[in-house]
DNA sequence: TTAAAAACAGGATGACCGGTCTGTTTTATG
DNA sequence: CATAAAACAGACCGGTCATCCTGTTTTTAA
């Protein structure tokens, strides 16, 4: 019953936790309206914030976006499509294995709400050299890291082949997930699966 | 000198070409900046036009966007996407082509503007059924007619293998149109075209 | 010829947006 | 304990947004 002696504080500064919970709230609205139908106020109000704790880790609304991609699309990609191809035996077994797990997530929900860094990508990277930057990279290290891997499973494949498979495998998965968010389905997800394992080594 | 005696007209009434400068000057804007990032002030200005002369036409700003999707959108994925693949001689050498010309004109130009469809799609997917419907019969359409034809090449081929493969090619095209927007390189393009290649029967 | 509708003109409006600002509380530091 | 910095609170502001509204001009149709 009795307080500590120091009394309540009326506030618990969490900067880590506050920032954590920021950047989370804004790539789940990201997510589901995209960048500029989000309005930092929606940030705030979601995240059960203030616009001066939203201020004082994210000064600007395109340095909240700009973390977004870093820290939290990133991540996810890594993840989702980049671990769990890593893990598997083969590059081929991976990717079908993520190319289902993604289809199948999809058909779980009631929405399909696309992949966050093609959704981010597409809107942004003509609003902002730096926006365009932080998604490009994200691209450039899902292939390299693709591209590698079948290098790994075949040491004979030549690296440009390999490079040109793996922009294949994740142009197919950006497309499907847009043509899926379109059609609120995961066919074209399953269906672009099937025609590359056919492709792949 | 003299004027006609009827007397110059202070204006002149040009409802289809009002109406179709609009739709052009969106559709561009739209291209380069998106739906949410352009608003009804830069279509004014774009167009020359007056709010008056464009409220009359498109009462709101979802009534413009949903034309320019319909009208300019779908007419522009048949003639560069769908038209040029039925006139080849078959649909492996149509997409080809169809790859390698966008290629060629991403080069030429100094900026990736990605593909109108996907753009919109990706953008206002979520943000109305409208939008989503008629973006998701766009690319319905372009994969049927796709489908369509790889069964006119090969009548023994299944029609669910030919809607798979052409699922793949429109999503590939995409999702590279995506990684092309984001590196601002026509690489990604051409990489899938050199795979479909190889898939295309 | 005349009435009505269509095609425009252009300003008004209220909501909302992102950013700023001042002030208060908490925490780190010495 | 003293002091400063960090972390947060919350109001405020100028600008922009999409839409609406009242007129005026042109065209159609009767």
């Amino acid at each position: 019953m009795a307080q500590d002696s120091v009394g309540k504080p009326k506030r618990i500064n969490d900067p880590q936790g506050m920032r954590s919970r920021i950047l989370d709230v804004t790539a789940d609205l990201f997510q589901r309206r995209g960048y500029h139908s989000t309005s930092v106020q929606d940030v705030v109000q979601a995240a059960g914030a203030t616009g001066g704790a939203l201020h004082h880790h994210f000064p600007t609304k395109k340095a909240l976006g700009l973390a977004v991609i870093e820290e939290r699309v990133a991540r996810e990609v890594n993840t989702t499509a980049i671990e769990p191809v890593l893990q598997a035996d083969r590059l081929k077994t991976g990717v079908l294995a993520f190319f289902s797990a993604v289809a199948g997530e999809l058909e779980r929900n009631q929405a399909v709400t696309g992949c966050p860094l093609n959704n981010l990508a597409v809107e942004l990277s003509l609003a902002d050299p730096d926006f365009r930057h932080a998604s490009n990279a994200i691209f450039q290290r899902w292939v390299g890291v693709l591209a590698q891997r079948l290098q790994d499973d075949d040491p004979a494949l030549a690296s440009r082949q390999a490079g040109m498979l793996a922009t294949l495998v994740v142009a197919a998965y950006s497309g499907a997930m847009a043509m899926a968010k379109a059609s609120q389905s995961a066919l074209p997800l399953r269906d672009c699966a099937v025609q590359l394992e056919k492709l792949l080594p």
